[in-house]
This record gives structure tokens, C-alpha cells and sequence, in this order.
DNA sequence: TGTTTTTATTATGTATGACATAATAAAGGT
DNA sequence: ACCTTTATTATGTCATACATAATAAAAACA
């Protein structure tokens, strides 16, 4: 069993220690909650392991249960627990970016925000070439030339197709083997999109294409990271100028 | 004045419509938060607008006080709201990552996933090149000298100063001025510490250095977007390595 | 009259007690 | 030994009361 008795140590002290330097803002909740996520950390509790109950934890603590409620509903949208009925509350490990997903709306976003998003994608494709190399594999780039032969003409009115670029780059997201990347591309991909597609930068201008998603995949297949970077870079130009010119 | 009635008949449909295809596993707060959510992005309310009381919220939605709160509080972690006694909850733009950084403790997090935020501080550092080049002023280039001079000497046994690192690639996310970035980074530098120290890499083999400090300063001064992403690869060789051995 | 101080008012924060509900464990019957 | 039924238990929800802090209103003062 673990000492949820230090808990409240931890607490008061912190009430102490702030009390002294500066006006504690914080509220009960915040200590509670920042009183048990230490402990979580400190005692290293495996994922599976259950903590006390909610009353157990209100008397322990000595504050109301309405507390406890709402400090372990914190944790549990962080991520750290998650609660059954009588089973109680059992610790898990976080799925980062799961905890984004519900901020990560472009109509609740700010412009430099999402600004900012979009230019995030575009330094993480040109960024990851090394990764691509060190784990693609054969039947990888067999999968890309599938997704390129399926590609819609180019010569349509809309700029691009979006359910195709997203196949294509999702693919190479994919590729990095890195989860914690793929999921936070999956994020902010809608942001993306609607920041394309939004006014919130200038029109394209001309409409050229540079290195094509072929010519990814080759320089993929036969080439370095670095050529990789570069073609990716002249791959995203038209996305590029656009930034630069609302700069 | 906003028709919060609605969100009662979205909340009911809701209830309906999934008791038709599967059980509702839902709980009741669920409900009223994604109601909630719904109604701030249908209506357009825009920053600073306060939404009704607690009290007229669970009058209105016909759920208690608690259930209320509850929802409300999760709007507030998402950084979609405020709330001050006395004025009610105010509409506020959320700080995207703000929200992570709670989660963000190395402590907690898988191995896997503290891998994935290993690598994606290598992709991204590689990746920016182009902002860098685009929006890098002449005091900026003074300041990353001055940092460079300031530089501890590299033959000392720790493989090299923590705080100098940060000083010095947290200069180059300020330059390129994306805040989102910026934030993001500085939530992803205590685990990259933590990983970098821990025995989850293998250890370093040999320490080389390739391009150094000063080597990138000049680059990003006379140089080329493209020349900088190779610099600043070789720069991180050591780092590539280690992943690399570990795959 | 204009400014400061004091006093309400109001909405969130906290506490308490009660009951509902679902998951598990225990008891019982075949 | 297996299945069904009945407790038990911990979270989910509700209701009410009071505390607290921020604001607005009123009063006092110059």
C-alpha cells in the first residue's frame, strides 16, 4: 500500500512554501491534484495498479469528496487513470495526443495558431527524411506506387485532392515506425486542411508542380535523406510561398 | 443572447440515435461536454463572451449543478474556458499545448512514446530550416554569436551542457517565430533531457563532433536553407546514432 | 460634486448526505 | 461443478447549504 498520507504533507507544505512568497492562488483542487500526480510519479505505481477510493482518498486528505471528484477527473483527462465502477480507479499510461484531439478545433483555434499548425506539418515532413530511410521497406515503397498510380489528374480546378494527399503523406508518416509522430499528424491534419482552404492565406498564386509524389517515392527508393529533403521542400513550394508571402 | 435550449435537443437526439445502433456508453457529463462544445463552435462566440451561470445551465439542460461542473471544468482544461467568481465563464482561445504539459512527464510515459518525442525533436530542428532563413534578423545572428561565445569547452567528461543546448536551439524555434512551435518545444525539452539521460538509448560510442554551434550560426548567416538541414543533420549525428543502434 | 470606503450582491468553490447504477463477489439451487 | 440469484461496493448523479472572492451599489467623506 502507498502512503497517501504524504499527500497531504506535500500539501500543506506547498501552502506553506507559497504563502510565504507570493498570494496562493491555486485552489484546493489544484493541490489535490498536483499532491496526487506527484505521488503517482514518485512511487513509480505500474500501469494496472489501482489507487484508494474516493472516500478512503476525502478522509486521507481531509477534504471533501467533490474535491477528490474533480481532482481525479483531471487525471483522468490526462490520461493517468481511468475509473470503472466498483473497481475503482486504476492507473494508465497517457495516450499523448489523444488528450489534444478535443482543443485541436479550427474554429475554436487562433489564427497565429493555426498558422503556426501549418507550418509545423511542413517542417515535420521535410524533417523526417532520415527516419524514412533508416526504416522503409520494400513492400513500403510497393504501397506508395500503389497510392501514386492512383493518383487523380492533375488537371482539375480544385488544387488537389485531399482524401489522396492525405493516403500519400499519411503513408510516409507511417513509414518513420514513430506512433507518437503518426498520431500527431493525424491531429493536425483537419487543421491543416482547413487552413488551406480557409482565407487565412493568400491565394496560390501560379499553381506549378514541382517534385511530384512520384518523384518522392524515388528518390525514396534510390536516393539519400538528403535529396529527400529537398524534394520535399520543392514538393511543398507552393504551400511555402504562400506563408512567406503573408509574412 | 445564445439558445442554449439547444443543446438540450442535440443532447436527447444524441441519446436516441445511439440507443438505436449501440449501447450508450456515454455518461451524462459526456453528453452535456459535447453539447457544450458543439454550441461554442456552432455559435460563433467569440473571445471574451461569457456563457449562462452554473445554475441556469443545469436548469436549462435539466441536469444537476454537479454534472454541470463537471463539463464545465473540462471545457477548462481544454482551455476553451475561463472562470472567475462572481463574472461566470468567459470564451478563451486555447493555449494548444498548455494542455499537454501536464501529461508531459517522462515519468508516466511509455518507452515507445518517449522514443517517438525523441525523434520528433530531430525532425523538427532539421525540418525548419526554411523558417529560419525566412524570418532570421541580423540581431538574431549577433545573439545566437553571443551564445556560441559563450560556449563551454567541449572537453569536459559530461557529453555536453544541458543549458547551453537549450540557450542555443531554443533561440533558433524563437527565430522562427512560431509560437505554437516554440511552446511544443519547450514541452518536448524536459523528456528529450530525460531520454538523452536515461539508459533507454544505448550509450554514446564515440563523441564526435560534426558541424558545431558556431558551424550553424554561420550557415544560417551565408548559407542556405538547404546547407543548413544537412548541418544541422550532421550536427545531430551523435543523436542519430544512438536511435539507430537501438532499432 | 468627485473620490474613497463600506456594504450588499452574485457566481463560483467547497462540504455534506443521499440515492442510482453497474460491476463484482457471495450465496444459493440444480 | 455450473448456472442463477442475491448482496456488496465504488463510482455516477442529485440536492442543499455555506464559504469566498470579485464586482456593483450605496454611503461617507473631502
Amino acid at each position: 500500500m502507498y502512503n497517501f498520507e504524504q499527500v497531504r504533507y506535500n500539501m500543506t507544505n506547498t501552502i506553506i512554501n507559497e504563502s510565504l512568497k507570493s498570494i496562493d492562488t491555486s485552489s484546493l483542487v489544484d493541490k489535490v491534484e498536483d499532491g496526487l500526480v506527484r505521488l503517482l510519479q514518485e512511487k513509480k505505481l505500474k500501469v494496472g495498479d489501482s489507487i484508494p477510493k474516493e472516500v478512503e482518498l476525502a478522509e486521507t486528505l481531509g477534504v471533501s469528496r467533490t474535491v477528490i471528484r474533480e481532482a481525479l477527473l483531471r487525471l483522468r483527462m490526462m490520461g493517468l487513470i481511468e475509473s470503472k465502477k466498483k473497481k475503482g480507479a486504476v492507473i494508465t499510461s497517457p495516450d499523448l495526443f489523444g488528450i489534444l484531439g478535443k482543443s485541436m478545433n479550427p474554429h475554436i483555434l487562433s489564427q497565429e495558431t493555426l498558422k503556426g499548425i501549418f507550418e509545423i506539418r511542413l517542417v515535420l515532413e521535410i524533417g523526417m527524411a532520415d527516419f524514412l530511410f533508416q526504416r522503409v521497406t520494400k513492400a513500403d515503397i510497393e504501397e506508395l506506387k500503389e497510392i501514386v498510380s492512383n493518383e487523380p489528374p492533375v488537371a482539375q480546378f480544385h488544387l488537389f485532392n485531399i482524401d489522396h494527399e492525405i493516403a500519400f503523406h499519411g503513408k510516409l508518416y507511417e513509414i518513420t515506425g514513430n506512433e507518437t509522430l503518426k498520431k500527431f499528424q493525424s491531429l493536425l491534419l483537419p487543421v491543416f486542411d482547413y487552413v488551406h482552404n480557409s482565407g487565412l492565406l493568400k491565394q496560390q498564386s501560379k499553381l506549378k508542380t514541382f517534385v511530384s509524389h512520384g518523384g518522392l517515392v524515388e528518390i525514396l527508393e534510390k536516393g539519400t535523406p538528403e535529396e529527400f529533403r529537398n524534394g520535399m521542400r520543392s514538393h511543398l513550394e507552393n504551400h511555402f510561398v504562400r506563408l512567406f508571402e503573408s509574412d
